[in-house]
DNA sequence: ACCGTGTTGTTGAGCGCTCAACCGCTGTCG
DNA sequence: CGACAGCGGTTGAGCGCTCAACAACACGGT
């Protein structure tokens, strides 16, 4: 409860400067693929991550890390995804819990079909827009601003000691 | 159509790292607010375009331009605060159709009481993990992205040859 | 074998956003 | 004056996300 430390007048405008950039790209990004494939981004990296696993399946947990996002956001996605027959769950062999989502042939094309209007739409809105130097930048950047982010829901935002790691066995 | 220019491997891991970044930055502040001053981000904002607008009050009209957001979404929010008393909507003297969004006391208390959470959470999550040179290139880089986003909502996305501007007078 | 704790995943209510449709008003042009 | 395109703002349906609660199972200890 310290008196607040306030931002400066520079780091203000780059706060300000940033957060309008990110939300009206998510928006941008979002709108592109919702038009362009009728998906949300968020679908869309759900696809991604599973069409590069293995087999094309992972565990839901695991995906969830993956993707970032809760395993309720997630097992509601990959509900709708299973309406379109994008997915199928399976239940999974070494774990009765346990789901794996696997991507379909539907699926895959799906994501096929949206690639490349989406990636067109990302390069035309940051990686063209940005020299070699900048992007290297950003991704530090983004690095060091991930190393303070909780994890979304659950109380997975305890500290980790020196934790075990989740060894993905 | 030409063929689709994939990203290059070091494309690929700024742009994932920078998606994973505010991504998470994003659900991270959301959820600091949320928590701490029962607001979404986007309320946030509003109240603070609100504060710092002459009289704490603005043609609904210009506050979704400030805000970056459709004139759907600010309607919406707007009827969440004024539900809230935090704001009140004022017939427009000057446009019969116009509204006018003010900031009452009640919600200028809120965002008294929301800001040094938020600032705090900003501070720790970006500002302070990032060198004054970071920050540079950070707002520059928004900058260069803001560039060529298309605005939310409305055929005002046509490219605008040389319009004479939405002169706020 | 049994109990308790932690994990995996799902569910439903509530909310914010988008999209499309709409109403009333303005300003211009004939 | 009357018609009419366009602006300012609202509304409702539909959807994705969050949060909290829950069911089913795994695994440790006794």
């Amino acid at each position: 409860m310290t008196a607040t430390k306030w931002l400066t007048a520079d780091e203000q405008r780059a706060w300000r400067a940033f957060l309008e950039a990110t939300n009206l790209l998510s928006d941008t990004l979002d709108r592109q693929l919702q038009q362009g494939a009728g998906m949300p981004h968020a679908y869309y990296e759900i696809l991604v991550r599973l069409s590069e696993a293995e087999g094309r399946a992972m565990r839901m947990s695991e995906l969830a890390e993956r993707t970032r996002s809760s395993r309720s956001r997630l097992s509601h996605a990959v509900a709708r995804l299973e309406e379109r027959s994008w997915i199928e769950r399976v239940d999974c062999p070494t774990d009765r819990r346990g789901q794996v989502a696997h991507l379909t042939e539907t699926g895959f094309a799906a994501l096929v079909a949206a690639a490349p209007g989406h990636v067109a739409a990302v390069r035309d809105h940051v990686i063209d827009r940005l020299t070699p130097a900048q992007l290297e930048a950003l991704e530090q950047i983004s690095r060091d601003i991930l190393g303070g982010c909780t994890a979304p829901a659950g109380p997975l935002s305890a500290p980790l000691p020196a934790g075990p790691a989740t060894s993905r066995g």
